[in-house]
DNA sequence: GTCTATAGTAGGATAGAC
DNA sequence: GTCTATCCTACTATAGAC
């Protein structure tokens, strides 16, 4: 069955690539073994060679998958504190989050589905992945909006920055989520509009100015930029 | 093993009423038809009187589940256009997206867990409660936008007013989300505090002037009413 | 209207050969 | 390292009695 003969760590590693989608689509209870091994190319014996159980592979998936970050979203701490960088990286946390990370960083789509699994089960995954989003993108987001109130672009509203942070990622979240099932949906217009719209919103909704935002916003230019 | 005979209707009544949070909590492929005979009080061979399969629970379930809206979220069609309503329909929805509705309608959860589950299927049902929920809240919340501008109160950006309320329930229904699992969360402070906030986000992310929001919104008063 | 009993299948996991 | 064959349990669904 199996095409070519790997060694045990490649095995390893090929299965958890293969069950990974499977998982994704029809969370643990709906994906057996049997369609594991067949994607994996391999027999259902096998699989019980690296694992001892379907639970195992489920559980190695949630722990590989929450540690790998987007490339892009990686390197957001580069990016020096200001107005312009707030903006910035919401644009990019936005995008990639609904759109997807193109041919850099394909598997968004995977991800949200398990996010949606975990925060059916236990939770364990989705805290996981939220640590990591926050420790690469929050200390630029917090800088940027302390720059930003310095530079008087920003008005200071209750409650504290990080549940600020989190409102921005969640709506970024749930336009993905919404639209997992390649069904019409509730918003109007093409989905870069919906988006550029939501980055909008959400800089409206941590206290950025509108003359702020009509200075540092040119989603069209972004958008062109393809990231 | 059924403690009482009942008649069709009510023996078919029960039945989906028992299986709702099996379905909810454990997806359908997780729940077994034994799970849902053991809930009902019945055996298995009395589902199959009343329905021909577990997909045909299931979809009733979400058929009924759908049509049924929050009783509070029903009369705010009532209030009048205004500044002070857009606020308190803000306020109403987020509340009870993510506290739930208490004593008058407590199955907020179910309704979450089936609104996942959806997200994670074909997406029919989300679909069918965004209709429910826009037919509810929309017309007197874009009203109230409307009567905001002309007020003085509200500063109007890009973007269709429709997307700008799916912002706003979008928000409030990942909040409860993520407050499934009973897990520790990102958030700062008690999850009051929180829809507060988030409240405060998305009235400035809609274009309400800080002004009109702080004349306007009174969240400890509104939490005192435990709506 | 409801049950017990059971058919038939699919699921997770293992034994043992190569 | 990999497979075929198999075990046993759990699952969906039905038959037939009360």
């Amino acid at each position: 069955m199996a095409d070519i003969r790997l060694n045990t760590e490649q095995r390893h590693k090929a299965i958890v690539q293969a069950a990974t989608p499977l998982f994704a689509r029809k969370g643990f209870a709906g994906t057996t073994t049997k369609d594991i091994a067949a994607a994996a190319g391999v027999s259902e014996a096998l699989l019980y060679k690296h694992f001892p159980s379907k639970q195992a592979i489920y559980k190695e998936i949630l722990q590989s998958c929450c540690k790998t970050g987007d490339p892009i979203l990686a390197r957001v701490h580069e990016l020096e504190a200001s107005t312009s960088t707030l903006v910035h990286v919401i644009y990019i946390l936005m995008h990639r989050l609904v759109l997807g990370g193109g041919a850099t960083h394909p598997d968004w789509e995977t991800r949200h589905r398990l996010m949606l699994n975990s925060l059916l089960e236990d939770g364990e995954f989705a805290m996981l992945v939220f640590d990591r989003v926050m420790e690469l993108t929050y200390p630029t987001f917090q800088a940027s909006m302390k720059a930003a109130e310095e530079a008087g672009d920003f008005v200071d509203g209750p409650g504290a920055p990080i549940n600020r942070f989190w409102f921005v990622h969640h709506l970024g979240a749930i336009l993905a989520y919404v639209r997992l099932p390649k069904k019409p949906l509730p918003h109007e217009g093409a989905i870069q509009e919906v988006v550029a719209q939501a980055c909008w919103f959400v800089l409206r909704g941590i206290g950025l100015r509108d003359e702020a935002i009509k200075a540092h916003f040119n989603p069209k230019a972004l958008a062109l930029l393809q990231l």
